[in-house]
RNA sequence: AGGGCUAUCGCCAAACGGUAAGGCAACGGACUCUGACUCCGUCAUUUCAAGGUUCGAAUCCUUGUAGCCCUGCCA
C-alpha cells in the first residue's frame, strides 16, 4: 500500500502529455495502441519496454491494444518466430484479446492503396536498378535526381503494376515509387520506393503474392486499417515520420494515426545487438538464445525473472527520447523486489564444510519448523531435519576471526537458524591446512533458536543436515562481457568474460527441495535468489541457475 | 544542401518562466533468527558551454560543443 502510494505520486511521460492533449484537442476520443514486431528473431528485455509501454497506454487510458506482426518482408521471417513470440508476450502479461493480426492480411488493401496512390499521380512504376535508385537518390549531402521513368503516364503505370502484381517481372526487375520530392533534405521522402517483387513463399500468404510493400508504406496502412491512435515506436524511425504522415493523408484515411517516437532501452554492459547474439550462439559460448547469460525474454524466464519484475522494470526506467543505457542493478534490485516477499527463504550449502556437534546423542535426529518467509506468513512453515552432523559454509567458520566477524570461531556462540545454538569448539584439519571439520556444542533448552535466559547472540548461520540433505548442482553465472573493459574491442568483437559461467557441483539442499520444478524461485539463505533451471528439473538431479545475489554480504576487513 | 533528434547527480528520470521531484547505486546509523529485508539520514547553490532577454531561466533567444539516427528493392 505505502510503496503504490510512493509510485503514484510520479509524472506523465511525454507520451502521456501528447495522449492527454490529443484527447483535451479531440484528436481522437480513444487510445488504441499496438506492438507491431516482425518475426524475424527472438524477443528481448528491449522489446519488453515496448510491449509493456504500448501495452500499458492502452490500460491507462481505458483503450485497446493489438498484436500485430509485420510481416511485409518474406525472406526474413518464419513461424517459428511468431509462436515464441507470442508466447512471450503472453507471458509478459500483454493481452491483446482478440486482436491478433498479420500484415499480411491486408496485403489486398495496400494494393488497393497503391493503386489509388497511382490514379493520384503520387506513385508510379520504375525500371530503374536497385544499383540506379541508389545513384538517383543522391547523398547525405546532395539532391536526388528525377527517375527517367517518372513521367509515365497513369495508365501505363496501372497497367505496370498490375503486371508486377501478376508476375510479369522478376525480382528486382521493376519496383513502385512513391512520387514525392527528390530534392527533399530527408532522404526517406526522395521517392521511396513502396512495393517491390519478390518471387517468395511467404509464411501466411504462401504464394498468393510475388510484391510485397515496403515497411514505410505498409506501417501506416496497417494502423490505420486497425484503428491505431498512437503508433509508438522507436527513435531510429523518426526521420520516416513525414513519410509516414504523407501515406496516410494521401490515402485521406479520415482519423490518421499519430506516429510518437521514444528511445529504446539499453542495459550497461550488456549485448543487445541482435547480430553478436547470433554470434554467441553459433559459436557455442552461450547455449541457446535463452542461454540466462542472455537478455532474451526466454532466458530472463529461465533465469527465475518474473513478469512482474520485468514490468516493475520498465516502469523504473521510464520512457524519453534521450538515448540511454540503464545500469544492470536495476534490473537485479527488480527480481529482488518481486521475489523477496513472494518466494519461500530456504536453506543451501554452497560451499559445505562439516559440522560436528559433539554433544548431540548419536544417531538421533529431529525435525523442526522452519516459517518459509519471516515476511509472508502465507507461505506457511516447513518441517526440517536436524541431527548431529551438518553442513555449513565453509565461510561460516574462521580459526582466527578479524574484528566484527560474529559467525562461528572457537569460543563464539551462534544459532543455527531455526535450531539451537551452539558454541564453537574448534576445528579439525588435513596435513595442508584445510579446515575438514568444525566442531561444537549445543544447548538443548534453546531448541527453536531463542535461549531461555534471554542471552543474544550476534551470529546466525544456516545449515542443513548431513544425513538427509539432497546434492543439486549450482549454476553461478557472471556477466559474459568483461566489464573492466567495455562491450567491444576495438576490432569490433565482443570482450568476453572467461569466467562468466561457473559450475558448483555438490552443494547441499534441504530435503524439501526434492519438490522443486522447472522455473521456481527460492531465496537461498545468505546466498540469494535462485531458480531451478528449465532444462533440467528432475527432482533427482536439481539444477539452480542464479539470478542474483545477495546486495551484499560479510567482506573481511583489509588488513 | 545535408536533415532529424538528444544533452539535468555514477545510472535512469521529473520539472513546461517562479527559485532543481523520485528511483537505482553509494555512504553513514538503527533494527534484525539471512551482515538480507525494513527504517532513518547523507548524496546537483546548479541543469553540455558561452553570451543574451527577464524582477526571476534547466525551461525563451543567439552562438558553439558532444552523442545518436538517416544515403535497403530491411523493419
Amino acid at each position: 500500500m505505502s510503496e503504490n502510494e510512493k509510485t503514484t505520486i510520479e509524472s506523465k511521460n511525454f507520451i502521456e502529455q501528447i495522449i492527454d492533449k490529443d484527447l483535451a484537442e479531440g484528436v481522437y476520443n480513444t487510445v488504441h495502441t499496438r506492438f507491431p514486431p516482425e518475426p524475424n528473431g527472438y524477443l528481448h528485455i528491449g522489446h519488453a519496454k515496448s510491449i509493456l509501454l504500448n501495452y500499458g497506454l492502452a490500460k491507462k487510458y481505458n483503450g485497446k491494444f493489438n498484436m500485430r506482426f509485420d510481416d511485409t518482408n518474406p525472406t526474413k521471417e518464419r513461424v517459428e518466430f511468431v509462436e515464441s513470440i507470442k508466447s512471450d508476450i503472453k507471458w509478459l502479461g500483454a493481452d491483446w484479446e482478440d486482436r491478433l493480426f498479420f500484415a499480411s492480411d491486408y496485403f489486398g488493401q495496400m494494393y488497393e492503396a497503391a493503386v489509388k496512390l497511382i490514379k493520384k499521380g503520387k506513385a508510379y512504376v520504375s525500371d530503374l536498378s536497385a544499383e540506379q535508385i541508389k545513384e538517383y537518390r543522391g547523398s547525405l549531402t546532395e539532391p536526388g535526381r528525377e527517375d527517367p521513368y517518372s513521367t509515365r503516364s497513369v495508365e501505363e503505370n496501372l497497367q505496370l503494376f498490375e503486371e508486377m502484381k501478376s508476375g510479369k517481372y522478376s525480382d528486382g526487375e521493376k519496383v513502385l515509387r512513391a512520387r514525392i520530392d527528390m530534392a527533399s533534405p530527408n532522404i526517406n521522402m526522395r521517392d521511396p520506393v513502396i512495393y517491390r517483387v519478390a518471387h517468395m513463399t511467404h509464411h501466411n500468404t504462401k504464394d498468393e503474392w510475388c510484391i510485397y510493400p515496403m515497411y514505410d508504406f505498409a506501417h501506416p496502412i496497417e494502423d490505420a486499417i486497425e484503428g491505431i491512435t498512437h503508433s509508438v515506436c522507436t527513435l531510429e524511425f523518426e526521420d520516416h515520420r513525414p513519410l509516414y504522415d504523407w501515406v496516410v493523408r494521401e490515402l485521406e484515411y479520415p482519423v490518421p494515426p499519430r506516429q510518437i517516437e521514444f528511445a529504446k532501452l539499453y542495459l550497461t554492459n550488456v549485448v543487445t545487438g541482435k547480430r553478436y547474439i547470433k554470434k554467441l550462439v553459433e559459436e557455442g559460448i552461450v547455449d541457446g538464445w535463452d542461454d540466462p547469460r542472455l537478455v532474451s525474454i526466454a532466458a530472463l524466464r529461465r533465469r527465475g525473472f518474473t513478469p512482474e519484475s520485468i514490468k516493475l522494470f520498465v516502469e523504473l526506467c521510464g520512457v524519453s527520447k534521450s538515448n540511454s543505457s540503464v545500469d544492470y542493478a536495476m534490473l537485479e534490485y527488480c527480481i529482488r523486489e518481486d521475489l523477496k516477499a513472494k518466494k519461500p527463504r530456504m536453506m543451501a550449502v554452497l560451499d559445505p564444510v562439516k559440522l560436528i556437534i559433539d554433544n548431540y546423542p548419536e544417531g538421533q535426529t529431529e525435525s523442526l519448523e522452519a516459517p518459509n518467509n519471516m515476511e509472508n506468513e502465507e507461505l506457511g512453515s516447513r518441517q526440517i531435519p536436524f541431527g548431529r552432523e551438518l553442513y555449513i559454509e565453509r565461510e561460516d567458520f574462521m580459526e582466527e576471526p578479524p574484528k566484527k566477524y560474529f559467525r562461528m570461531f572457537p569460543g563464539n556462540e551462534v544459532r543455527l537458524m531455526n535450531a539451537y545454538l551452539v558454541t564453537c569448539t574448534g576445528c579439525v584439519k588435513d596435513e595442508e591446512g584445510n579446515v575438514m571439520e568444525v566442531h561444537c556444542t549445543y544447548d538443548p533448552a534453546t531448541k527453536g533458536g531463542n535461549s531461555a535466559d534471554g542471552r543474544k547472540v550476534k551470529g546466525t548461520i544456516h545449515w542443513v543436515s548431513a544425513k538427509q540433505a539432497i546434492t543439486a548442482e549450482v549454476r553461478l553465472y557472471e556477466n559474459i562481457i568483461d566489464e573492466e573493459k567495455g562491450v567491444y574491442n576495438e576490432d569490433g568483437s565482443l570482450n568476453l568474460n572467461p569466467n562468466s559461467l561457473k559450475i558448483l557441483k555438490k552443494c547441499y539442499l534441504e530435503p524439501e527441495f526434492a519438490g522443486a520444478k522447472a522455473y521456481d524461485s527460492f531465496q537461498f539463505v545468505r546466498q540469494g535468489f535462485f531458480c531451478v533451471d528449465a532444462k533440467d528439473s528432475k527432482p533427482e538431479a536439481l539444477v539452480f541457475n542464479r539470478i542474483v545475489s545477495l546486495k551484499s554480504s560479510y567482506v573481511l576487513p583489509k588488513a
